[in-house]
DNA sequence: TAGAAAAGTGCGACATATTGCTCTATTTTA
DNA sequence: TAAAATAGAGCAATATGTCGCACTTTTCTA
C-alpha cells in the first residue's frame, strides 16, 4: 500500500467520521467537488493547495517529519 | 508564516544539512532542477508527488495528523 | 423495496505545474 | 578578490491538475 493510498484512506475516513458528504467537503473547503470525487477515488495527484485546503477543514494538517525507517 | 513556508523552510534546510546541492537533489529525486529551484524560492504549489519525491531522498515524508490547536 | 442521497466516472475546457534553456545574482573557496 | 559553484528568475512549450456538466452506480432511509 503506498503512502499516497493511506494518505487518501486517512481524508476519506476522517471526512466521514465527521459525517460530511463530498458536496459538504467541496463546500467547506472552496474545492471543487470533481476534484475530491477524484482525489478520494485515487485517480488524482493533488497540489499542495488542494490537500492542504481538504486538511484544513477536516481538522487535519500535512506535515513534514523525518522518516522513521529506511526504505529498504 | 504559513504552513506552507514552513515547509518549504525544513525542506531547504534538510537539504543544506545533508550537504545536497539543489542540483545533486533534483538528479536524485528525478524532479527537474527548475521545479526544486521554484519550490524552495516559495514559488510554486507543487503536486503531492512532487514534494513526495524530494521529501523522499531526504529522507522525510509527508504525513497526515489531526491538528493541534484550532486556528482561531 | 422504492425513492432519495451520496458517490463514482467520461468528457472537455481552462488553469497552472513542470521542465529546459539561458542568463543574472549570490555564495563559496582557493 | 577573482574564479568557481550554487542559487534565483524570465520565457515558452508541454503535461497535467482543477472543475463543471451530465450520467450511472451504490448506499441510505422512510
Amino acid at each position: 500500500m503506498s503512502h499516497f493510498s493511506i494518505l487518501i484512506k486517512q481524508i476519506k475516513e476522517r471526512r466521514e467520521m465527521l459525517k460530511i458528504t463530498q458536496e459538504n467537503l467541496a463546500d467547506l473547503s472552496g474545492v471543487g467537488l470533481r476534484t475530491i470525487k477524484q482525489l478520494e477515488a485515487g485517480k488524482a495527484n493533488p497540489t499542495y493547495r488542494t490537500l492542504q485546503e481538504i486538511a484544513d477543514v477536516l481538522g487535519l494538517e500535512l506535515v513534514l517529519q523525518v522518516k522513521k525507517r529506511n526504505n529498504l
